[in-house]
DNA sequence: ATCCTAATAAAGAATAATTCTTAAGAGGAA
DNA sequence: TTCCTCTTAAGAATTATTCTTTATTAGGAT
């Protein structure tokens, strides 16, 4: 069966858009519950989970921490500052595909990496 | 003042090496706990967090999951199988310094890095 | 068009992972 | 030895995410 299009899909979407970059579930679900206070967290999660799969936004994973979504889907990498645990874009090329490099495999297949930064923002 | 050796960072530094390579903080508290069972899971954190930073033992970041430890302390890469959440070393050269490749640091201090493979063991 | 059915979805409960708080204890100085 | 300070442990609390239950809806049958 398709997938229904739900209002609770909608505003996450849209809290993703407007909040700019690299907010966090948390904050998406602040976002979404000031002007639809009965969505639940789990929706919240459940629709990012749905929308980082169909492409719609993109999931930054970091270094120990909560998962970021950034409405920019193209492939870039990121920093973690790890005083305020903001998240910023890097300028940086993409590095070549990492998985060819690798010498044994020991029967793992491979299906993606990330190469995820900390460091200290100016503030 | 010079930091204590107490019995508690002992037995979790044990654990890590009796455990093999990769055991994450609640397998090490299983461990532990199961002959100085007063230990809290806290106390094990702690001190994981104490040999990391002292160099005794490497914490292994992985994507979207519990961090793991290893008494394997010389820089290598890992997979973590996306199926069992287990964690294996990676045969593959070291890529040279990423940050020096960095075009605009936009007033961020870049600490480090890791390099995060997801796969399927053959399991 | 209305009803039925089976799948999707929402909400909140539950779990997992980690940090914080409080109180106790070690070790040095007087 | 007694006091003081800093480290430490234990468990409470918080944070991040998934699971469970119940409601809703699309799509087909009538």
């Amino acid at each position: 069966m398709k997938r229904r299009n739900t209002i609770q899909r909608e505003l996450v979407l849209d809290a993703v858009k407007t909040l700019g970059n690299h907010a966090t579930a948390e904050e998406i679900y602040d976002w979404v519950k000031s002007n639809y206070p009965n969505i639940g967290k789990g929706t919240v999660y459940r629709n990012l989970n749905l929308l980082a799969e169909s492409g719609h936004i993109k999931r930054v994973s970091v270094l120990g921490g909560a998962d970021h979504f950034d409405h920019n889907t193209h492939d870039h990498y990121h920093v973690k500052c790890v005083t305020c645990n903001r998240v910023f874009d890097v300028e940086m090329d993409m590095v070549d595909n990492l998985i060819d490099t690798i010498k044994d495999t020991h029967g793992i297949l491979f299906l993606d990496y990330e190469i995820a930064f900390n460091g200290v923002c100016a503030d």
